[in-house]
RNA sequence: GGGCGCGUAGCUCAGCUGGUUCAGAGCACUUGGUUUACACCCAAGGGGUCAGGGGUUCGAAUCCCUUCGCGCCCACCA
């Protein structure tokens, strides 16, 4: 088959792929193999491809495709998440465009025209990871609210309230009033905002003095039911025991005294609203307070909000300060920048609000997978290490973990009230297991179904997503199961560091509870792609290229080696679309030697030349010591660096040398030993860059001899180490050197390379001939004659302290070259000066290892030789 | 407020427990070449007080202290 001149990439990536579908490559079933296997970190499912998800998946199909080649059974699961706060957002927000309010519908209703929204979007971004390339195996593709996972889901669940860890309490939660749901601390971000400190009177009953509190939040004053200020505070101690009237609404409130609070602050005196404010409702529950809630659930104001109600909390705060103001009671403002939790979705501002939650306590679950990553000999390592201190601190301080969401879309909570529907409830799997539960607990035979209420809360989509890598292969239902048995522990994770807490730990977390065993051996977290004025790459600042449109322009295979050509573990990749089209320039690149090496015409009758057989031997060291690197890399997960090497090898030491060196003369045959080797050579060049550049790999596999497609390129082996011929290696350094010393005369004289010249050596180095026949054609030089004289009109140069010869027409620039020599002369000189003084330091001599030394006396050595030659040459000038 | 990390060529980064390969790579740049694999390719070249200061050492980009700049994570000060 020949080889068109150009690289048709559109074309080549849908044909290999559905080839290596129809084939089932990516397809794994357990077998006698070893296996290697990940699990994709399920993306939304109506998401669309970004830069941090190519990245992402870009890394896991570079670790899938060499462990395949590698041998091992691969197997990369693919799968979205429902994310249940997100995914209902959008309906929500579809179902408002059509006019239609979600609280008009029934939770049926809304869960119909959810599942409708999933099916219509949902594996949109899946199909754009196979544009990627991605070699998932797709009859895996699990979904969080797939019928199994979702009962393995409220199997956990249940498990967990037998089990005494999950519980239900009134407690202060994030509350997001636009979504109208709760969230985890996790999900709050925390934000530096400017506020303004209000200070307000407030009288004293029965009195005419007032005392001063400082707040941030006049609109609050009416959940107000307390004042606290501190017992060591003698700026305060006439209030004691003394009761403070709360202005507009005037209500009476005791004056507490607590050493919470911070005499310094504002006044030292603090208004206390126990149902707005964490720290007050402790201080409440420490001093029976009552509680007050002043805010509906879209954290707007209630009756208690008098002639405020109704109206949104940031109206009332601008709206009570002027009234306030205007009644004398403002005394002052200031302003006061602090942090305002926000909504990781929403991006609204937080409100805690005392409610009833599901938790988990985490105290206990956490100990085994704080072991599992920070003990001497962990199980888990987490790339790049830094992280483990992150996690550490998290770990160390857990709180509960808020589950429960008030959202429809999501596994529904499985708990069953009775009675009046409000405190009496039980938990099971299903109804049926629930009125058996009932009516043991009722003692009430007659109870049935219908008069039960199941909880009409969600979980939180990361109480499904933490089951991962055990509900995919169904090893919560069954946990015994061949595929549970097999595949688990997975090898890898790969994912950004800004899920370790929602996601990475818990899965940790959940694999010991559930599997009693890790659930990934190495976790490599991957950077944020941010753009070159160093901004996250995010949807609302626009700075995010379509992902689909750069691999239109650059090939899938260039954007996949333009995101790792720079991309370290843990480490911001500061995207730049000039790396996509070096890839693709990588790919043109490979495709034209190839090219070259197609087109020669083989003669079975020539011998090959030495030139060749060098070359050859040579490059087949320099590519098992980068095999070696390469290993290396992979090890620590330095796939940039990985994938660096692979790219210096093919592109300078493959075509730079290596074709040079053998590629016949113009329009001459090549000799059947060379060309074969070469195409093995080539071969072996393929299977290394298959796994960063797979599509142009596969296409070319084709056209080096025909493939059945048991012999495809995806399914091939990785490269055999062999022994590496050092002193070959070393030698053609020396060479390289020699040949760069021919250019540049050529170049100063302006002599074309087609211009044969004659070369002459003094080889004071003893150098071995072996790359002579390599350096006469690479110089195009009539021969190399060995002398032990000075040549006379010749130019010169060294390496090492040989001395080199080219001789040329008409009269050589005596001066010129007497200058070239000094300068060198001088140079060696004065390195010679420094290698000698760090000789003579007798504590250097003492101290340094005897390797070190033993260098340095080299470098005295080598430097002496050069000068020896240097000063011979000056002399032969003048 | 606490913790972690970073600052090396115009850009993106590598330099592990100080000394053999310590000032590097890729890209970009400059110059020259190029009808004969290459959306160009080849060759040669310029460019860095290793953020600043101090210390330890025979020797520091590397270890310690400190200042400045940047990033991230955690935290209930109204």
């Amino acid at each position: 088959m020949s080889i068109p001149t150009k690289y048709d990439a559109k074309q080549v990536e849908e044909k290999w792929y559905r080839y290596w579908m129809k084939n089932n490559y990516f397809r794994s079933i357990p077998d006698h193999r070893a296996p290697y296997t990940i699990v994709i970190p399920p993306p939304n499912v109506t998401g669309v491809l970004h830069m941090g998800h190519m990245l992402n998946n870009t890394i896991q199909d570079v670790l899938i495709r060499r462990a395949r080649l590698l041998g091992k059974n691969a197997c990369w699961v693919p799968g979205t998440d429902h994310a249940s706060i997100a995914t209902e957002a959008k309906v929500v927000a579809k179902l408002k465009a059509q006019g239609i309010d979600k609280n008009d519908l029934t939770r049926a209703e809304f869960l119909a025209h959810a599942w409708e929204w999933t099916e219509e979007y949902g594996g949109v971004i899946l199909e754009q990871l196979k544009k990627l390339g991605c070699s998932c195996d797709w009859d895996r593709t699990k979904f969080t609210m797939d019928e199994d996972m979702s009962e393995a889901v409220i199997k956990v669940f249940v498990d967990l309230y037998e089990k005494g860890l999950i519980y239900r309490g009134y407690r202060m939660v994030n509350w997001d009033p636009e979504a109208k749901t709760t969230l985890s601390d996790e999900e709050v971000i925390h934000e530096e905002r400017q506020g303004t400190l209000y200070y307000l009177n407030y009288k004293i009953e029965g009195s005419n003095d007032t005392l001063t509190i400082a707040t941030t939040r006049p609109e609050t004053i009416f959940g107000d039911t307390a004042i606290c200020i501190n017992p060591n505070d003698t700026r305060f101690t006439h209030l004691k025991g003394k009761k403070a009237i709360v202005p507009l609404c005037n209500r009476v409130v005791p004056i507490i005294e607590d050493d919470y609070v911070d005499i310094e602050f504002g006044t030292g005196c603090l208004k206390v609203t126990p149902a707005h404010d964490e720290n007050d409702k402790n201080l409440g529950d420490k001093h029976q307070l009552e509680v007050i809630d002043i805010f509906n659930d879209d954290a707007s104001l209630n009756s208690f909000g008098l002639h405020y109600k109704g109206k949104d909390r940031f109206v009332v705060r601008k709206a009570i300060a002027r009234e306030l103001e205007e009644k004398g009671i403002l005394l002052k403002t200031e302003t006061h920048t602090n942090k305002v939790g926000t909504s990781e979705r929403t991006k609204a501002v937080i409100e805690p609000r005392l409610s009833d939650q599901w938790f988990l306590k985490m105290e206990d679950l956490v100990k085994p997978a704080i072991k599992a990553v920070l003990d001497k000999d962990s199980d888990i390592k987490l790339f790049p290490k830094k992280f483990e201190n992150t996690y550490r601190h998290w770990m160390e301080n857990i709180r509960d973990w808020n589950i429960s969401r008030q959202l429809l879309w999501g596994q529904q909570i499985p708990a069953y009230f009775y009675g009046d529907g409000k405190k009496d409830f039980v938990v099971a799997e299903n109804v049926e297991a629930a009125v058996i539960k009932a009516r043991a607990a009722t003692n009430n035979q007659q109870l049935t179904a219908a008069s039960l209420k199941q909880d009409t809360d969600a979980l939180d989509t990361w109480f499904s997503s933490w089951l991962w890598p055990i509900s995919v292969f169904d090893g919560i239902r069954n946990p015994e199961n061949e595929e549970i048995n097999y595949y688990y522990p997975t090898n890898d994770l790969v994912t950004g560091p800004d899920i370790l807490f929602f996601w990475v730990a818990r899965m940790i977390v959940a694999g010991y509870e559930y599997k009693g065993e890790k659930p990934f051996n190495n976790v490599y977290l991957t950077g944020l792609v941010r753009d070159k004025q160093r901004r996250k790459m995010s949807k609302s600042l626009g700075n995010s290229p379509d992902a689909l449109k750069l691999i239109n322009d650059y090939s899938a295979d260039g954007v996949r080696v333009g995101l790792l050509l720079s991309s370290a573990a843990g480490n911001d990749l500061m995207f730049d679309e000039a790396l996509c089209q070096q890839g693709k320039g990588f790919g043109n690149k490979i495709w034209n030697a190839y090219r070259l090496v197609d087109g020669w015409e083989v003669n079975d009758s020539i011998d090959q030349p030495e030139s060749s057989r060098t070359a050859i031997e040579w490059f087949e060291s320099k590519f098992q010591k980068a095999l070696i690197e390469i290993e290396d890399h992979f090890s620590k997960y330095r796939l940039s660096d990985a994938l660096m090497a692979i790219y210096k090898l093919i592109y300078d030491d493959f075509c730079g040398w290596m074709l040079e060196m053998i590629k016949p003369a113009y329009e001459k045959p090549i000799d059947s030993k060379t060309l074969k080797r070469v195409i093995a050579i080539f071969e072996d060049n393929l299977k290394i860059v298959h796994p960063f550049m797979p599509f142009l790999t596969e296409d070319l596999w084709q056209y080096i001899s025909k493939r059945t497609p048991e012999e495809a390129l995806i399914i091939s082996k990785w490269p055999e180490s062999k022994p590496i011929n050092e002193v070959l290696i070393s030698e053609f350094e020396f060479a390289s050197e020699v040949i760069s010393g021919i250019r540049n005369i050529r170049k100063q004289k302006n002599i074309p390379f087609k211009n044969a010249i004659g070369f002459s050596v003094i080889n004071n180095e003893k150098a071995r001939n072996t790359f002579d026949a390599i350096i006469k054609k690479l110089g195009n030089l009539e021969s190399i004659d060995y002398t032990k004289e000075t040549i006379e009109g010749a130019l010169t140069f060294r390496v090492k302290s040989n001395e080199y010869f080219v001789p040329i027409q008409g009269s050589i620039d005596v001066d010129a070259e007497i200058k070239k020599l000094t300068e060198e002369l001088n140079y060696t000189e004065g390195f010679l000066k420094s290698v000698q003084k760090k000789l003579a330091n007798e504590r250097f001599v003492a101290g340094a290892p005897p390797q070190v030394v033993a260098g340095e006396k080299k470098k005295e050595a080598d430097a002496l030789a050069k000068m020896e030659t240097l000063k011979t040459s000056l002399e032969s000038l003048k």
